[in-house]
DNA sequence: TACTGAGTTACGTTCTTTAC
DNA sequence: GTAAAGAACGTAACTCAGTA
């Protein structure tokens, strides 16, 4: 799998492109577009890669990718014997209201939103996120004037919400034709074996390296270590599984991939700040405690 | 009391970082 | 890209807590 410069196909007319993609899983292979992208997860979860930012995302994970940063999506694929994955996905370019209407006196903050948004951003505020939920929704329905309207409302929204950057600010896209077919090649042999134990030496012939130059690689790339990767992969995996099943803290360890009980609760640990058992027990708590969801904020799927 | 599952510790092996 | 040192991991053996 390569990076690809994707051309957004516009609809002659249409000044931006809002869908719901719902698939099997999310297809799009590692990707960049002059284009900026909002993307709203409804249902799916698993890990995003939006420049140099790796991070596991859930149904209302929020994200606006700037123009021409890299970024897709991979599903958890334990998650996808019974489901699909849907997300509502708006594209447009910064100038789809004019060169220059967004340096507008009282339009400044959308035009420091665009240009935070090239390192990648996410809206964390579970009520920004209801609100624009609600309004992605309705836009999908709206006639192109109308459409534009919208989504100078939710950019509007989401200019004055707080935001968490995604790359780090020494992030520049220095991905090439090279670095992003081995990027890709290490993703899949992971994701294909994440379940199963497996030697750094493998991904490293994989890619034709020294174990040592390949930890180098990936930490330049990714501003991570390779375990730390794997780490991160395996106890969301483990998070999921301690949630949805009732298996035992030893069982789940093994099928997130570690090949000890005493590894997985270190791991666990030191991510979550909690052991694997405390954790199940505070979701399972809060889960009895929810109240019912507001009629306003529920959706039918 | 015995059994089971969860968590901890010590030590050998493997991985990551640093200096070149 | 390599070598070496330090950090992190995996294994085995252990303790502790809950339960029948």
């Amino acid at each position: 799998m390569k990076i690809h410069f994707i051309k957004i196909n516009t609809v002659p007319g249409e000044l931006l492109i809002a869908t719901e993609v719902k698939e099997r899983k999310f297809s799009a292979p590692l990707h960049y577009h002059p284009e900026l992208e909002l993307t709203l997860i409804l249902e799916s979860s698993g890990k995003r890669f939006i420049g140099d930012s790796i991070q596991n995302f859930e149904p209302d994970d929020l994200v606006l990718v700037g123009e021409n940063l890299p970024h897709f999506w991979r599903n958890d694929s334990n998650l996808l014997k019974d489901g699909f994955s849907r997300a509502i996905v708006v594209q447009f370019n910064k100038s789809f209201l004019g060169e220059s209407f967004f340096t507008l006196n009282g339009a400044n903050h959308i035009n420091r939103l665009i240009k935070n948004s090239t390192r990648g951003v996410c809206f964390r505020d579970p009520i920004t996120k209801a609100l624009i939920k609600d309004k992605l929704i309705r836009l999908l329905e709206l006639d192109t004037f109308e459409k534009a309207l919208g989504l100078l409302e939710i950019l509007n929204i989401l200019a004055k919400s707080d935001i968490c950057y995604l790359s780090s600010p020494e992030y520049k896209a220095h991905f090439n034709e090279i670095d992003c077919t081995r990027l890709n090649k290490v993703f899949n042999y992971v994701y294909n074996n994440i379940n199963s134990s497996f030697e750094i030496s493998e991904i490293a012939d994989l890619l034709n390296m020294s174990v040592s130059a390949f930890c180098h690689y990936f930490k330049k790339r990714t501003q991570k270590t390779f375990m730390q990767f794997i780490n991160e992969t395996r106890i969301g995996k483990a998070k999921r599984l301690l949630i949805e099943t009732d298996k035992s803290i030893a069982e789940i360890a093994y099928e997130s991939g570690y090949n000890s009980l005493s590894n997985f609760n270190k791991q666990f640990n030191s991510l979550e700040k909690l052991s694997p058992k405390l954790f199940r027990k505070k979701y399972y708590d809060y889960a009895n405690d929810l109240p019912d969801v507001p009629e306003h904020l529920e959706y039918d799927s």
